[in-house]
DNA sequence: AATGAATGAGCATTCATTCAT
DNA sequence: TATGAATGAATGCTCATTCAT
């Protein structure tokens, strides 16, 4: 148990760094202090990442593949095209309401504070705009929605989604207004947006 | 004339440290960079702010109040709700995209890495709501969109609108996607979020 | 006077630099261990030098120029050109024994060691050449000596003072041989070697 | 042969270090690089030995040492005193030509920086000196030469040819001089100065 | 209104060494 | 014979800030 506990270290330092990463930002953010929150010396985190931005590298792909692994798994539900776009919305906006350190270090940690991040790594942070534009073509055969540039229209999709989520976690949210209830509008707003309408609305 | 140049040592600090700040990220913007830029001893910056915190305030609220003029003036334009609205919209995108250094002062530099800058003067932020949420209110009037809530729409509206420029001034907008067309798609689909019908889409 | 003392910051780094570097070698050599036996913070050494290369070139550059004076106050005087080259190495030698630490920064600290030394600024090293050729090619005409390759004949009368130099300043002389002793003997035997004959040697 | 290899870690650490000292000097060679160039961890090298210091005195023993074995058998070849004398030269000249890592490890890393080396061991590295002063000794009683004090003539010579060799190695050398030249000149100036006549200079 | 000198705290990183395995 | 994890001290350097001038 000593071992589970120590062999974690890496694990930790993980942790912790994106801890600070999202409480502090990145400027904030030292080798010193995660180690001291940790409990090692600093050298200690030598060991397990070469350099601190090895170490942040390290965060944001771990994170990267993890939301993707959420986003993928949505994309496995069934149903008609709008309801797909709900699920993969969903899966996304609880992503970051449960995690919204790892959102934020996906998502909002600038690109250049980011030091020397290989830009095409955050590609694969992309693999969502597939999803989306891929069940919008699938909605054009059916013609529920009559959308002529799907994949520009799944880039709009996501920015407009990453704004509300932008907006939710950076407290910028009126305190009096509700963020489900703000999180649920939007929603409906976005996929409207896209052509489908809501069913409740015009239901007769 | 000397004295002109000389007398602009405050507004000379806090155009450098937007460039900085925009540049290179809060993290590594300093005093001493600011004013080697300036040509001054990192000293004379306190005799024109008390300390970094207030600077950065400074930077801030000077910088919320440029933006709030900017979409007052364009409120002032004739036109439907929906060209209103497009005309906000409009103004905002064209301040993001011609002074994008400005724009993520206001909506990007991290809450917490902006130090203790007090959290309501954010809310200044806001006034654009409130020019929204009217128009929305108009439009219901008119009968042309039914919008039972119409603060929360308004909310929604700017938070879609950032999540656009945010991708775009983020540089995570696939290259290969062109901006204009980016944001044009956007604001289109956001106003349709709201109910407004594209005219061209369904004029006959 | 307070002011005599404080103002002489720049030159106390500059001498305790060089004692760091002669006493204890490039390698253990420290801003801080410097700024610790000056009395004041590291931080303080940054405001004369920008880094410690900076630092050390100065202290380089220097003691060339002093070392140059030296000798070029020694190549005023008279004689037969025996005599002058004499005098010359001479003032060398004083040089070194009189200030050891300034020697062994000209001549004795590692090239490598030196860290990015622009490898031109040794040569100003070498003015002390030209002097003793030029006194070689005079002797030529005299008819004194038959010396076919003056400046290599040159460049060999300094090799073989700085040998003797080195010997007797990095203490690998037998500490029972008279210093004073080896070096009149050694400077014998260098200009014997150029030819001149030891007028007391072959008197009649 | 895996055995033979593995067997050999030892010795590779005392020739990786000794690539260290000659490529980046003593500064900048440390146990962690050495191991990772070896490909062992750093701690393994403290299986051989002791300490930092033990390593860099046993790489010093060694080396003085095969430089004594050099001089030695150069010392076994007949000849007149002169040409005796160039042959332990030569031994020498080929020694620091060949072998510069190793020739600057035993005269030119700076006393103090191999750390508590003990000084009476480099007097080992003078055994040169006692063959050099006997035959000047028995030159003396052909007749040959006329030196009244050999000891000090034979520190004198090995002092300048330590000279020559240093100015060589360590780069000081102008690049527009054939460093073959210069050492063969040198050598005849040693020679002469010790009042050997240079043969072909006065044979008639 | 501005400077120059100084500080103390902090940072990323490297190092020699130890210890349990 | 070797490793991996850890440490404590050091290094070069930058920073925000103060103070006397």
């Amino acid at each position: 148990m000593g071992k589970t506990t120590k062999r974690d270290l890496r694990k930790q330092i993980l942790e912790t760094c994106r801890d600070f990463l999202v409480e502090e930002g990145f400027g904030r953010m030292s080798m010193r202090k995660i180690a001291r929150k940790v409990g090692v010396t600093a050298t200690s985190i030598y060991l397990h990442f070469q350099n601190k931005d090895e170490l942040l590298h390290t965060l944001i792909d771990e994170t990267i593949e993890e939301l993707n692994a959420h986003l993928e798994a949505a994309a496995q539900l069934k149903g008609s095209p709008r309801e797909q776009l709900l699920n993969l919305a969903q899966a996304y906006v609880d992503f970051a309401m449960q995690n919204p350190g790892k959102y934020q270090i996906v998502y909002q940690v600038r690109a250049d504070e980011m030091g020397r991040y290989p830009k095409e790594k955050f590609r694969k942070a992309r693999r969502g705009y597939k999803l989306v534009s891929s069940i919008i073509r699938e909605s054009n055969k059916d013609g529920q929605i009559r959308e002529m540039a799907p994949d520009m229209a799944a880039y709009v999709f996501w920015a407009q989604l990453h704004g509300l989520m932008s907006v939710v976690l950076s407290k910028r949210l009126d305190v009096r207004v509700s963020q489900e209830a703000f999180i649920e509008k939007g929603l409906a707003q976005i996929v409207k947006g896209l052509g489908y309408d809501d069913p409740e609305d015009c239901e007769f």
